[in-house]
DNA sequence: GGTACAATTCAACAGACGATGAATTCGGAT
DNA sequence: ATCCGAATTCATCGTCTGTTGAATTGTACC
């Protein structure tokens, strides 16, 4: 009967299964509820082991949201197409990237408001996949200002819907917040007038 | 040498403090960070004095953030001019009203995120002072959702000014916000196109 | 001028938290 | 076969949390 010691099989899983439960315990829970026993319950294993593995609750929640972005991609992909569109294109890339109940750009938005590390996570984040890549396809000095304001309102999007669930938010679906989004977008990034530029 | 027992002076001087220093307490720390020792030591007060003004430290947030909004105010002032820059006015009341450093709503938002009454408050809020009165000044038969989209963004812009500190958006003034947020809101609430309408 | 009540602090409780250290069991190299 | 290190749990520590009850002091009324 043997309670203690070294489990048989591949130990590689169950430190894939602690990652697993903390992501979805993290994200539904914030960083402070989400407790080492609470996220050690869900994977099935003593809390004293992930402290093992990963040195502590706050280098375990660094490992559980190290999102593997690729700006290139998300260039490549904003620029492929007319410039008509863009608004378009990036309401359809990041919402349907990020919108995700549990996913890890949510979770982050939750741990964010009181979790100091979480902030400058997202931060980072908000600016090395949205706000650079996007940029560079804006023309105009103050493309990174107006590529901001579209983060700003992606965030607010994910926030309403997922942290305080408001109604109008939750009862649509993504594709109808693309359409939605999508002229809005394109408004804040091409500054409301479309080919010409006239400055005020 | 009394340490216990009774001040002179006025009790209710002790309370107002009391509230005043859970508003900055909520607002900078979050709901779990901002103990009661913490508040009480801000107030210059015993943590057992709050519990016997408030009962809880639900109830002393509760109190701490009983907004008196008035929806009827901001229909009057969302209404009051042009059907063509209600987009502006809805930025200049709204942001003038809400993006101050720890005011209520952004308290609110910080704590929505782990504090699911703060969630329910936060949505009334939004439902009672941003959405139904704007709507109201909107035509179309989903005037509620553009104006959700209008408030997500608000939401956005002050979460990421206040919570994550976004560059773009800390080194703009409410004035610069303004000015750039009036057109886009302006786009989102009258569908993009102002009187004829044409895709594309 | 006494008496009831409000205000205020102190000490303490029970529970939860992150983290540590020792003990036990298994896998892999020799 | 043997031995070392990795995996895993258990018990525990110190600290912090919201809340409670008793004790003390002031205020207001009769």
């Amino acid at each position: 009967m043997s309670r203690t010691g070294r489990r048989p099989g591949d130990p590689s899983v169950t430190r894939r299964e602690i990652l697993a439960a903390a992501r979805t315990t993290f994200a539904e829970a914030g960083y402070e509820h989400a407790t080492l026993r609470r996220i050690a319950s869900v994977a099935g294993v003593d809390a004293a082991l992930i402290v093992h593995y990963f040195g502590s609750k706050e280098q375990l929640f660094a490992a559980a949201h190290d999102l593997p972005v690729d700006p290139g991609r998300v260039a490549s992909v904003i620029g492929d197409g007319p410039r008509s569109e863009i608004g378009r294109r990036v309401a359809r890339l990041i919402l349907g990237g990020l919108a995700i109940d549990g996913s890890p750009a949510v979770s982050l938005i939750r741990a964010a408001s009181t979790h100091a590390s979480a902030a400058v996570m997202l931060r980072e984040f908000v600016d090395g996949a949205m706000i650079d890549p996007v940029a560079g396809m804006i023309e105009g000095p103050d493309a990174r200002r107006r590529v901001a304001l579209v983060a700003s309102h992606v965030l607010g999007v994910l926030y309403t819907r997922y942290i305080i669930g408001l109604e109008e938010m939750t009862t649509a679906s993504i594709d109808d917040l693309v359409d939605e989004l999508g002229p809005i977008f394109q408004a804040a990034l091409t500054g409301g007038v479309d080919a010409s530029q006239s400055s005020a």
